[in-house]
DNA sequence: TTTGAAAATTTTGTCGACATTTTTTTCAGT
DNA sequence: ACTGAAAAAAATGTCGACAAAATTTTCAAA
């Protein structure tokens, strides 16, 4: 249970500041739910929350320090969005791709994000340009120094990033779905060195869109999701974390 | 109160027996939360609840025989899909699009669905395509006995089971939630008599997906989502609904 | 009659107690 | 020791009571 809380609790208040502070301001009526969500999506995101984690209701109330009923809330919220599984009385369990799951994520994601970024390089804006430029900063900064959890969720979240850029909330919530889930599958199937989007691929990519070539955008995209698929090995998950009675049973 | 109950059990049980059955089976173990909302999806889709309606937790209580808890974990779930807006200490309210979701709203299916569509006509499954065939069926029959409820929803669901021919299950559910979102959208905008698409556009979509024509598929879709966005007057709106207080300033 | 503040009612939000189910532990029997 | 059933513990599901907020009604004053 004090793991769990370490997990929660997030790394160091460093350069993730914009997030939480776009997010207070968005959620100061209803906090306890949307930041249980937000903490939880994070831990996932940054692959700390392995799948098939069990999340207890105790263990959340002691760590957010609500009262259940918030927690119930929330992960109903959670499950909702596929970032953990509901086993009625059973308990939360971080969700756990299968290799047809995850078929179906990148085959999604494959269907909208090229699409997505041609129309993106046809006329970005100068606001969606400068965001994405400060994002990659971003990635760059954590990648010097090295903090592993930072870079993993940062690599993620250019993807989200590119389809907030459309302001669309649609798209922008379906690709972030379609991301998170991708931060899963990535630790289920993937080997450490490509958890995380080599930073080029992704500079390459802003960059196309910065001079208006939607071809050349959505070519970078496609090989790009293409590298993220052949670094994955569908047979073989790493840990599968699953209790020890399916295992043996 | 009572006319929200007689708008929530729905028209009789006619034709539409075939997804209660499919949701039966599937929740027999967790039905309250599940019911409520499929149901209350089911009166937006055919357009029997209107926007801005008020859901109040007791006369919903009453409407399907469940507890206070039951009622608040369905709205919890209806509003993360969008359907409801959820405003605190007021209550829940059927979801109101304005023009600017409206424009997102056919935006992220101008961007979605036309690949969609162009790859399922690449090659359909058999299943898939019996399955559409029969829900063709069931507009003409819905049709031929002028159901109008019945009309308008199935004219929506066909599109929710184009995507669902994919047999991608994120890829459904974003539909799935545009085109809910669609019927609220063409219910305060629309005129009475493009509610539903005329049938026939459906058919040579449908058709074209049968022949293999990924491309004629595709044109068909664009015209049809194009067409069913021009008969949309997004300056007048319908049956504003809102609260005086809004109206009166 | 109209206005506006106070009271009453209704509605939503929160919490704790209890029931039910699952999981773990205990312990007698082999 | 090992097995397996029974008991204990822990976790989840459900409900009702109360608190807090919003809405409606009442009613006195202008």
């Amino acid at each position: 249970m004090l793991a769990l809380i370490a997990f929660l609790e997030g790394c160091t208040v460093s350069i993730n500041s914009q997030i939480n502070s776009q997010f207070e301001r968005k959620f100061s009526s209803e906090p306890d739910e949307n930041m249980i969500v937000e903490r939880i999506y994070k831990a996932v995101m940054e692959q700390r929350l392995a799948p098939n984690t069990k999340l207890s209701e105790a263990s959340l109330c002691e760590t957010f320090n609500v009262g259940r009923m918030h927690v119930r809330r929330a992960l109903l919220l959670l499950s909702s969005q596929g970032i953990i599984d509901l086993h009625s009385n059973r308990g939360a369990y971080v969700a756990c791709p299968d290799k047809s799951e995850a078929h179906d994520v990148f085959a999604a994601r494959t269907l909208i994000e090229p699409p997505l970024v041609r129309q993106l390089a046809q006329e970005p804006s100068e606001v969606s340009l400068a965001l994405l430029t400060e994002h990659i900063a971003l990635e760059d900064a954590a990648r010097a120094q090295n903090e592993r959890t930072e870079i993993i969720r940062l690599s993620g979240e250019f993807h989200t990033k590119l389809a907030q850029a459309t302001g669309n909330k649609f798209i922008s919530r379906m690709m972030r779905e379609l991301v998170t889930r991708t931060s899963l599958i990535v630790g289920l199937f993937g080997s450490s060195e490509n958890a995380s989007c080599p930073d080029d691929e992704h500079t390459k990519i802003l960059e196309a869109i910065k001079l208006r070539d939607p071809k050349q955008a959505e070519k970078l995209l496609i090989s790009h999701l293409t590298h993220i698929q052949s670094g994955l090995d569908m047979e073989v998950r790493k840990r599968p974390q699953d209790d020890l009675a399916t295992i043996l049973g």
